[in-house]
DNA sequence: TATGAATGAGTATTCATTCAT
DNA sequence: AATGAATGAATACTCATTCAT
């Protein structure tokens, strides 16, 4: 008996994951207007009615994906900073953990960037949600940088400011992505990532470094 | 005769810039799906019928709409870089007419990277001939790092890779607007983003530099 | 054996009463669209499946309840009706336990109207069983009020005229109680019926009584 | 330019109407629920689209359509009583105007069925507004009935119970038209009315008037 | 025999686009 | 040229019914 359950309850989760990875690819490749519940009732190889039977609305399946996604990223990103203690592997493993789980969850991308995109006085649950998130990836960061300026690592710069810049270096370098993302380098890409924002781009450093607000 | 022509000609120039304004505001507030033809209408105080003697269709509005933007930022960054001879100088100038491009035309932001979300298997107009404009931004700037790699100014990475790192960039910088514009800090946030792609973010410079693919 | 099929059957029959009564209220309470086939098998605490196993569609399940309680008024009011001799008892009888049936069954008085409303050309089965139920009933009261004609105790209309007549003002006399069924005063109620039907409302009887065509 | 405007109006007003005049006769014959817009689109002869353009929804195209009606029949039986002055042909107006009111909208008569028929806790706009009409008819009538009572004309039983019994009675008489309106006979069947309600149907009154609570 | 997950036809509503005035 | 009423294809969602377990 308590093997049926199980197998059942397993059962259940699997076609619940099927939906889930069908539409989240969609969702992906087109955008929540361009495909319909028909379609990816068809691709997930299920009556229309199943799909409302576990998810009860297009808005609310769409909300879910973001919002399991979106939590997955901060975690993982969260455990990988966590592991390490000088304040420079930290953000070396804040970029490194990032740009990875992007680099595992291509179709998470547009997702993400969509769903940043959307103006923010609509303040519909998705975007409300992943917003909440960022802030919570920021403020980790915060935190770090804070750290890092004050026992002289980083230069003085708010560290507000730097957040915001960091978090929008990283978005950049991942949204670079979208149009194709690179199979083979990531090592590569991610040993340019981390010294460009550690050290610069440029090959002699300058001997004088500029006052800062 | 002529005169009355000229006023027309202009009178419909006006008419349709009126359209165009309006319908940009519309697209970056609430995106291509949340606005119907008949609000635009509304807004821009025309009959429905009348956006559609100027405009063929709302996607054919919204291509052209991504078009010409596209081509004014195009144009207006690679006048600027133009203008200064040193790499230093066209680099940080370059992250400058970006920069500021953007900060000019917040609305545009949301266009722009809604946009350039938009799956490119599609090959829809607008998408394409925004990535070809990209393309012709990216190529603009691989010039320059390749001289300046080339020179010794900068650091001896292939010069694709690092021009993909630095629209991606620039493009992170930017997209950490689209929550919320920094109204009067532009010459600050410049003034860091300079740095940071030049020198980094440590106050120390590493003495002894990594080898680079 | 035999008692074991007998329980069985038994048990069989509460289940059916139990889904019919359970289905009786919605109906009556929500109309026949408003609440569907799953709600009735919560409230009746049984399986979807099950409910289908003992009816065959929600229509017929309809069907069965009206034709089934129709059948025991037709029944009921014929039988107290026969228990009288003289017309005048007979048709206070007839008042009397049409009057009763629906203060004893007020669900029912709900579907007895909506099912007579639904248009006759539709010539769904339940209500085409519930006319010809009430056919049957306005037969036996035609006979009556023949009877009554011919032997002066009537005034000298068309029986079938009269007939519809009667039917009608005893329906309307149920029908006002759909908004508040009195829950004590039925015996003033049917009091005032009868006496409005056999003596009508002046206090005082007209003189000379009008021709009838 | 007046002309054409008021003409425009005038056909928009046909339009409505035309559209009014094909839901009510639907609604009337298959139920709210058992017809589509889009069958009401093609019986009306417009598009869907143009429905929706006059009417916002279903319900309220049902609404508008039950409330307007009601109104009507609440106004043309208020005039017809007030142009009376005894209680007793007041009665007889009563009755008259009511009646034929309804053999004039013989579709009326199943909406304003079934509408009285919708369960009352459900508090539906269309539901809510026509008992407040009734209510307001059923006031009208009380007064008559009290006067009545006071200066002796009628029996005397509680204004109330007595509105009550007449609405009820009344309804019943049209109820009765649902399977069949009797073309030509309306005059017949007001005069025996009329008769039943104020002599009743014994040929010879009777001697005794019972006592009344 | 009982269960309830799966099915998919059916329906209200929206909105880009057309075209008669 | 300008207007906006009319159009109807498209789409999210519901719910009676079936059937594998």
């Amino acid at each position: 008996m308590d093997k049926a359950i199980s197998r059942r309850a397993e059962e259940k989760l699997n076609r619940i994951n099927q939906i889930r990875d069908t539409a989240e690819r969609l969702f992906a490749q087109k955008g929540f207007f361009n495909f319909t519940m028909k379609e990816l009732a068809r691709k997930a190889e299920f009556a229309l009615g199943t799909i409302y039977s576990y998810f009860q609305s297009k808005s609310q399946l769409y909300d879910t994906l973001i919002e399991g996604k979106t939590r997955e990223l901060v975690n993982f990103v969260s455990e990988q900073v966590m592991s390490e203690t000088t304040i420079t592997k930290q953000l070396e493993k804040f970029i490194e953990a990032k740009l990875t789980f992007f680099h595992q969850n291509p179709d998470f991308i547009r997702l993400y960037f969509s769903e940043t995109y959307t103006a923010p006085g609509q303040s519909q649950p998705a975007v409300f949600r992943l917003q909440q998130q960022r802030a919570a990836l920021s403020a980790r960061l915060t935190e770090i940088l804070e750290r890092g300026i004050k026992d002289g690592t980083l230069i003085p710069v708010d560290a507000k400011t730097l957040t915001r810049v960091l978090m929008g270096l990283t978005d950049g370098f991942v949204f670079s992505w979208i149009e194709a993302v690179p199979e083979k380098s990531l090592a590569i890409e991610l040993k340019i990532a981390k010294h460009i924002f550690l050290d610069g781009v440029l090959l002699k450093p300058r001997a004088v470094k500029e006052d800062y607000l």
